[in-house]
DNA sequence: CAGAATGATACCCGCATGGTATCATTAACC
DNA sequence: GGTTAATGATACCATGCGGGTATCATTCTG
């Protein structure tokens, strides 16, 4: 079982640089090598990333991208809605219309709980941490 | 992201069934319907839970399946080791031969921390708890 | 207008997950 | 001893999805 993957690991680490690059704006070109992944994966995961507002893209010649929040506001979580959908660790196996045992389901139950509080530590995690 | 699969889930529920039955052995047979799975793929299951010592198991007519523990210790970090592996979180999304930063890295240090607290939560869900 | 950058999309491929089928083996019961 | 009811072992199949590539459109700079 992965936690990340690896859409969520090389935003991470596209976020790291660019929070230390400290540039007006940065490109894919410039980020690809140090984050090690080529380039038009790169631009796909900062695509999604432009979408959800995590970072503004600027087009054309000299353009690039920038961080659109402070690195302490960007968290792992946050990546991780995006990139790789909400984290629902308790995903029923049937459907919730089939399975009559799903409100009393003890399993489920616990489950939740793990889940909630893995999502307060992934929560916490923010760009700056790993800056 | 699942935390658990169905092998998991199906395994947790047998064993529950099992532990409230009380016999001295209990067939697929008898199981396959409150547990909601297809005979011959709940035998699989069973044949791993074996060989991993959780249950104990009875050949020929009149046979089955028994808790080879009591309910309480079994866990269902077992059941997750056992049919789906070992949890680890944080594996690098290259291999740790290649990848340099692989000590340093603050996020792997991260992840590894979120990891062992899982870890002990889901050790301390049991079977006696479900049941 | 040319070139450098992102936006949007379509496609592809390998493999893990989930599931079935088949045959061998063992034990109980008549 | 033969039949039947159970597990043991294995091979096979199918589908989805994670991960990655390719292509064309668009926008900005100079
Ligand atoms: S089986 Fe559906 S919620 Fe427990
Ligand atoms: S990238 Fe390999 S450990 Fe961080």
């Amino acid at each position: 079982m992965k936690l990340i993957n690896r859409d969520v690991d090389y935003a991470a680490r596209a976020l790291t640089f660019m929070a230390r690059a400290n540039k007006p704006t940065v490109s894919v070109a410039q980020m690809q090598e140090q984050v090690g992944v080529s380039g038009p994966f790169l631009r796909k995961i900062m695509q999604k990333l432009h979408k959800a507002g995590i970072v503004h893209a600027v087009k054309g010649k000299g353009g690039g991208f920038a961080m659109a929040r402070n690195p302490d506001k960007v968290t792992l979580k946050q990546l991780m809605e995006v990139l790789q959908g909400p984290l629902r660790l308790n995903d029923c196996v049937f459907g919730e219309k089939i399975c009559q045992r799903h409100a009393a389901c003890v399993l489920r139950h616990k489950i939740a709980g793990i889940e909630s509080r893995l999502l307060a530590e992934v929560a916490a995690v923010t760009i700056k941490d790993l800056a």
